[in-house]
DNA sequence: ATTCAAATCATCCTTTCGGGTGACGAGAAA
DNA sequence: TTTCTCGTCACCCGAAAGGATGATTTGAAT
């Protein structure tokens, strides 16, 4: 970041001086100082759009290191807590969460109780997005 | 998009008049060459971050998988199901959606029946995963 | 003017969810 | 051994969601 910073100064001060030097040695200042600060504005406005582009690069590295999925256990959220999560975020019902793993449809609704708590969310909708946000689920 | 053209050359036109009538009336001109491009390239330098960022951030929600995000039209949706689609999406409840639209909880209902029709969905949690499938949401 | 899609709201009814609570066995940890 | 977590299951109850159907209005297109 601070090399960016290093980099983008001296830049600006070679394009200064440059346009100095052009400015001196030519004898055009007066001709089109709109002609320098379009140059001016348009190279810079690229720039930006690098930077921008360079800076969400760099979110979405870090979104790809939330994406090599955050441990449930970091949350308190169990194994099985979690396998019924990831279903949920399948959009399965908890009947068909039962089903899929061989175990009555309260045991699932307790899952899921415990993980709206752990979770903080009032819905399984709620439930999906804190989980992808923490960086659980895909 | 032409409108942010537009603004952006107005914003420039603006800029050079504004520096052109300073130049002027204040006769600086040679005192302070540097100063007018850094001004010009600090506020265009963010404004092309801003442009950057913008720009990333709608591509940033397909991910992987497309470039833009579709348009629900073409899978039949309505702005105003995809307006609660979004919400759904968002974990909110049908309550909430009515009120945050101002809208009957009856109303909200309708939408998200026919919502599940048209992706095919039996509960809300499958909609939000069908819609992502589809590019419809980030 | 007529037609049509969209948006709105309603009623009735069924299913699913979610909260709260209690219980019991297995295995790990103290 | 005792304690604790985890996973399992049950019951009750209220809230939310979903299905089916019909009605009204508004704005746009024909």
């Amino acid at each position: 970041m601070k090399k960016t910073i290093l980099l983008y100064g001296t830049i600006l001060a070679l394009l200064v001086f440059l346009l100095k030097v052009i400015q001196y040695r030519y004898l055009i200042r007066d001709l089109s100082i709109e002609f320098y600060i379009g140059l001016v504005a348009a190279f810079f406005t690229g720039l930006g759009i690098w930077m921008g582009l360079k800076l969400t690069n760099q979110r979405k590295k870090s979104g790809l290191k939330a994406m090599t999925l955050n441990q449930p256990q970091q949350f308190d959220i169990s194994k099985r807590e979690f396998e019924v999560l990831q279903l949920i975020g399948q959009g399965l019902s908890n009947q068909e969460i039962a089903d899929k793993l061989f175990v009555s449809l309260n045991t699932v609704k307790t899952h899921t109780s415990n993980l709206f708590t752990k979770l903080d969310a009032k819905r399984r909708t709620q439930a999906i997005q804190r989980a992808k946000d923490l960086g659980l689920l895909g």
